[in-house]
DNA sequence: CGTTAGCACTCAGGAAACGGGAGTGCTAAA
DNA sequence: TTTAGCACTCCCGTTTCCTGAGTGCTAACG
């Protein structure tokens, strides 16, 4: 059933008034802080009802209250006031995005830290990768028992890796390498380069020392890390400061919990709230997290792919300002890597497109 | 003045007893532990001339002894007795050091939580790199808008970096550009790549489109981030489990101090104890770590370049088997990544070197 | 002189007792 | 339906008390 209009304004007050103070509220509280016309009596009567729905409940008899996750979800969903981002703010994330010329490992990671700075919540990031094929093969000759190899993957990821050898080899077996990689190993997925096919192409370039398998194994292996997604947490310390993780057992359960990249990678899913998916203590599919509320933004990161930031904190957490931030980060990442269609100001007139090559 | 034999087991049994127990231990605990024959009244003189000499104190009078930095200090140089590492601790250890094909980065991370389980401590690793210059550049043509730059530094690191133009160009400018920087910017450092020279290089070339600026602007890129050493921590969890960080406030500090990678970086100094360098409490130079010890072990990261990986903890820490621990590590990188003379068992026969591609 | 038994003393820290105060639910009147 | 009034609940900070581990000192002993 529908509340009325009276005590949505009431729980507001409640969820708004426990999200800063962190303590059970009381009628009197909500009186002053919802401007209502009526006596702390009325509020009380309210209290009791929204109580009996679901909306709220007391830590012990004769005391304030405080939202469930039900109040949170009607709240997010229906009496939280969208937040505007004040001019320094923004600032503060353009800024960041576009001086921002390294690699995007660590571009993710700064991205991390300044979400974490901007809500004083820790801060993850997921980058999905999706699974990619070689587009092309470069192998460069340094002397005679050393190469460099360079792949181009899909998604235009770049990869490197330079590799000496105990034997000499000739220029002309490099081009005549690379040329058979370029040939048949182009597009195919890591499942498809057998052995059957590196034995081929051992026997097409000629190769008797081993020189094929070696670069076939660096295409493997560069498919296969390439494929998982990265994920990465920062500012976990700022949790100590909260009141609900004074104990420091609660704080070392969660902050383990996130210092695991597995753990945070399984949190993807559709964000729903516009580009924000806002995930509510028990809504959360890890018992680990079923005390707190995560607020992810989804990113477009190229070529089809998204990617998320996001917080973890306090079910009392102050959503629509870390909402409000998270989506703004989320656009300005989608402008910068998804095609670049639309730069943010000052990133240049050239499209340079790093990739997560590294560097 | 030298402490007398007696003094001396007293002493160890003091710190290895407090290092358990994280309580004040009491001279009928140093008797049952120390194996002295003679009773606890004697303890007790002897533990008050320890506590004058500044080895011990107490937290409080009627309380147990603790140590003293200064007595720390006595039982790492000269009391304490080596310890050896369980079969399947070096098993573990080689195991992972050995498996690693991934990049420099990703191994650091991975040897940092091996740490971390292994000690029950923050791990930390430093990656010193020494200043890098070009040795060489190779621009391979895409198609007549992308190349991708490849750089090869000292130290052969290689580095990459794909890019788009709004404008085209042909294989032969790529050949010509790059010929131009072999020749002219191989071997400086970043602050003699002036904008004179690359003038005069776009000049050389015939560039009128600012081919010649966007590789140059990768390679400055490219040497100053190198420049940077890398840092990485894990496992800041653990401390909350210490009863000497229960204090919330106290586990925040530190965690915040060994989240900022800058601090970490900080710790770099030569060690001092084999390989191994302990910092005990007020040793350390920063505030935040003067109540907690660091363990720092040094290995050989190629190129006469020097790499850490240490632990963080209370002062109360096991020093005998985090040293080993970290001494077998380091040991276990030094032949990894320094020149690959004598590679781990089980690392294969053919010596392929990554350096920090971050593949 | 070093060692030891005996003893009075200290003090942290847990348990129990206490009191204030914020906030409730209920009742009865407007 | 709202409101004033009031008795009641219960958290929490404070105080008090007590116990026990451990000390330092003294005096006797070999």
């Amino acid at each position: 059933m529908e509340l009325s209009e009276r005590r949505k304004r009431i729980l507001r007050a409640v969820v708004e008034e426990y999200i800063e103070s962190a303590e059970p509220v009381g009628s009197k509280t909500v009186l002053s802080r919802a401007g209502l016309t009526c006596s702390s009596a009325t509020i009380r009567n309210e209290l009791v009802a929204l109580d009996k729905e679901g909306y709220l409940e007391q830590p012990h008899t004769s005391a304030g209250r405080i939202p469930t996750a039900k109040g949170y979800r009607l709240y997010v969903n229906e009496l939280m006031r969208e937040r505007e981002l004040t001019e320094s703010e923004t600032d503060k994330i353009t800024k960041k995005l576009s001086g921002h010329a390294a690699g995007h490992d660590r571009l993710m990671a700064d991205v991390g830290k300044m979400a974490t700075e901007l809500t004083s919540y820790p801060a993850l990031t997921i980058s999905a990768a999706a699974p990619a094929t070689l587009k092309r093969v470069d192998l460069i000759y340094i002397d005679s028992n050393s190469f460099i190899i360079v792949l181009l993957l899909t998604g235009d990821t770049v990869k490197n890796k330079l590799v000496h050898l105990p034997f000499s080899f000739t220029e002309n077996t490099l081009r005549r390498l690379s040329a058979v990689f370029n040939a048949s190993f182009v597009g195919l997925p890591e499942d498809r380069i057998t052995s059957d096919l590196i034995t081929s192409a051992e026997r097409a370039v000629g190769d008797t020392v081993g020189l094929t398998s070696v670069v076939a194994g660096f295409v493997i292996e560069t498919l296969m890390t390439s494929r998982g997604s990265g994920a990465n947490v920062s500012g976990e310390a700022n949790l100590l400061k909260l009141p609900e993780f004074q104990d420091p057992d609660k704080a070392h359960k969660l902050i383990n919990y996130l210092s695991d990249s597995q753990n945070i990678s399984a949190l993807t899913g559709t964000p729903d709230f516009g580009d924000v998916k806002v995930l509510i203590g028990p809504e959360n599919a890890a018992l680990e997290l079923r005390d707190s509320s995560v607020v992810l933004a989804s990113y477009d990161a190229g070529d089809g792919m998204r990617g998320l930031i996001g917080v973890v904190g306090p079910t009392r957490m102050d959503y629509s300002a870390v909402a409000a931030k998270l989506s703004f980060i989320a656009g300005g990442l989608s402008k910068l890597l998804g095609g670049g269609k639309a730069p943010p100001a000052g990133f240049g007139k050239l499209m340079i497109k790093g990739g997560d090559n590294d560097v």
